[in-house]
DNA sequence: TTTTTTTACGCAATCGTTGCCGGGAACGAT
DNA sequence: ATCGTTCCCGGCAACGATTGCGTAAAAAAA
């Protein structure tokens, strides 16, 4: 029932040498004979000796792993980050300890004080939609634990940061549904209090007023649960049909809220584009295969997860105390398809 | 730039007490007065200490973390069964550790030497499809580490595993699509070794040769990377199109196999279920949406990450070595949808 | 009062590794 | 012959926690 590696010490009396010289043997440490080392080294070899990393841990006080914090693996976007984060801490001899939160605050924390308690030496996080109180990621940054944010960051906690450029995507994504004619663009968001939210509302909201358009409030709907679990989705999509002046176009600031809008879209019988225009945020590659084809704004996600791991690298490996933090942000991608081609009288359709 | 924890020597130097009455104290020792405890208690409490999991590790030989290998983790599929390995895993205190071997038997082995050398107490893997040696697995298997196979399994090795009904899921496919009224039903599939190859391509012939129809090996395909690289099934699907007698169905035996058959035909413009149906294993929630709908198998993912924790769990803690094992098989859900409705002279509905 | 038992705690080893210090042997310089 | 170097290597302690063993003091039994 047990799986017994070879040590040092193994080494060390098989050689009949000390654990320090055979330790410092295999780090090559220039007060050992040539012949010693090499000795050494064969053995190692034949063996296949691998220093143990816990106990190197518990020396070093680190743990050469870091961890990351979403909301689900299960979303396009974040598994794509995920991807990308790991990609580089695979390169440079880090472990990557992914958690979910679901968005769930108390899921967050937990997750958190795992990850801590397993001496993590950074993380990686984008915070649950469900996190208002940031104390205790304060807390953990004051100490001194390096800190990435991506996605939903947290402004007020100054560490580097990556996200896409929510703003320019959902403006333009709404000034794209402005031009395929739609006048009514209801938004569907995440919770109010989200950076990402913010960002993107701030985008449409640009948009609609740079065409004369009035933002109107009782269009814009928020989803607590970022669309992950349905019936949220189909509330707020209820609630726009019961308006008196029903909406014309839906904007989706997130994933889950895109594909379960048009779900329900067609659940009710709408047809889109032309009843209802249709785009939003998201990053599965499936969505040109949907009926009708999603326009939608697509973020870097892998990039995005490279990034972060390469500063939170920066802070992890820094011999000094950061202080200059950097906000990266990067370009969203516009994918114009069928869902928003508002084409009453359709003549130009070819090419 | 250090994140310091408190540990048992600092409670002890605050009390005047020695380390082990503390840890003793810390553990409800018999043997330590109701005082003691009560002040180590409320001291620990208040300065929130946590025992630091790597000494732990180091001492007792064990890490509460296990390591899970899967292709890829953005896949419905793997990211499903994660979620159900979780669920169980945070329920009993382990960690997860999610490595991605992205069909590559290098990386595969390389994460396997990194989790055991991270001394996890358990392993749940999914082989890839370029895996043809176990020789690095069954050494493992056979110094004791606990092992759950799940989805690709390793019939060589004798250890709990945990897979779908592959057979009949391809069965009841199969059968589905000839009763639909297709007749040259070709099977595109992962590498021809792979268990879930060989049970699920078992089952496509088994419903073939029931219903009369002659197996046709120019009309089994397979794809050496599951389908994850997008050119590999481009090819075989041309291939299925440059028969001489080609074929008026498609049974696609995993997601991305599926999808991306869809993908194919689509630009090939064929008219899915019309010219050929299409069906195949799929996990993916957002198929029904697809144009057309696809027919799918659908795996329990949820429930056998679940079901693999829980064996793995069984293994790990067992005082014994445990040597009667099991292979728990799990049903499909067949979920009957547009891309395998054959129906000749249904007027074409215009958009 | 003396002996035995119980209570309550400390010491030291252990897990695998590395850093620091010390020290013997060989060699050249004085 | 003595001293100083250099080269190699071993011993010890430490990282944080657990645990078997030993033991002083207090309590109980003699």
């Amino acid at each position: 029932m047990k799986f017994e590696a070879i040590t040092i010490k193994d080494i060390a009396k098989a050689l009949g040498l000390s654990t320090s010289t055979v330790s410092r043997a295999l780090r090559d440490s220039y007060e050992i004979s040539l012949e010693t080392k090499k000795l050494v080294l064969e053995y190692a070899e034949k063996n296949n000796y691998h220093p143990n990393p816990i106990a190197l841990s518990l020396k070093e006080r680190k743990s050469r792993s870091i961890g990351v914090i979403v909301c689900e693996i299960a979303n396009s976007y974040f598994s794509q980050v995920i991807n990308g984060i790991e990609s580089i801490a695979y390169n440079n001899g880090y472990n990557v300890m992914i958690a979910q939160s679901r968005e769930s605050f108390d899921r967050e924390m937990l997750n958190l004080q795992y990850l801590t308690s397993r001496s993590i030496d950074g993380l990686i996080i984008s915070v649950s939609t469900e996190t208002k109180d940031f104390t205790y990621l304060k807390e953990l940054h004051s100490k001194g634990m390096p800190i990435v944010f991506f996605d939903r960051i947290v402004n007020e906690i100054d560490t580097h940061k990556v996200i896409a450029d929510n703003y320019k995507g959902a403006y333009d994504a709404t000034t794209h549904l402005i031009n395929s004619g739609y006048r009514r663009i209801a938004a569907i968001s995440n919770p109010e209090m989200l950076s990402i939210t913010v960002e993107r509302l701030a985008g449409y909201k640009a948009a609609l007023a740079e065409n004369g358009i009035e933002t109107d409030d009782s269009l814009i709907k928020y989803c607590q649960h970022g669309g992950m679990i349905f019936s949220e989705v189909e509330e707020v999509v209820n609630q726009l049909f019961d308006l008196e002046q029903k909406p014309d176009a839906i904007f989706a600031t997130a994933d889950k809220l895109t594909t379960n809008s048009l779900r329900l879209l067609k659940a009710r019988g709408i047809s889109v584009p032309a009843d209802m225009g249709l785009m939003g945020f998201s990053n599965t590659d499936l969505t040109e295969l949907l009926d009708p084809p999603l326009s939608i704004i697509k973020q870097p996600a892998f990039e995005m997860g490279e990034i972060s791991m390469g500063l939170l690298l920066q802070l992890i490996e820094s011999k000094r105390p950061v202080t200059d933090f950097e906000t990266r942000v990067l370009s969203t991608e516009l994918l114009i398809r069928g869902s928003t081609r508002k084409v009453k009288n359709k003549k130009k359709e070819i090419a």
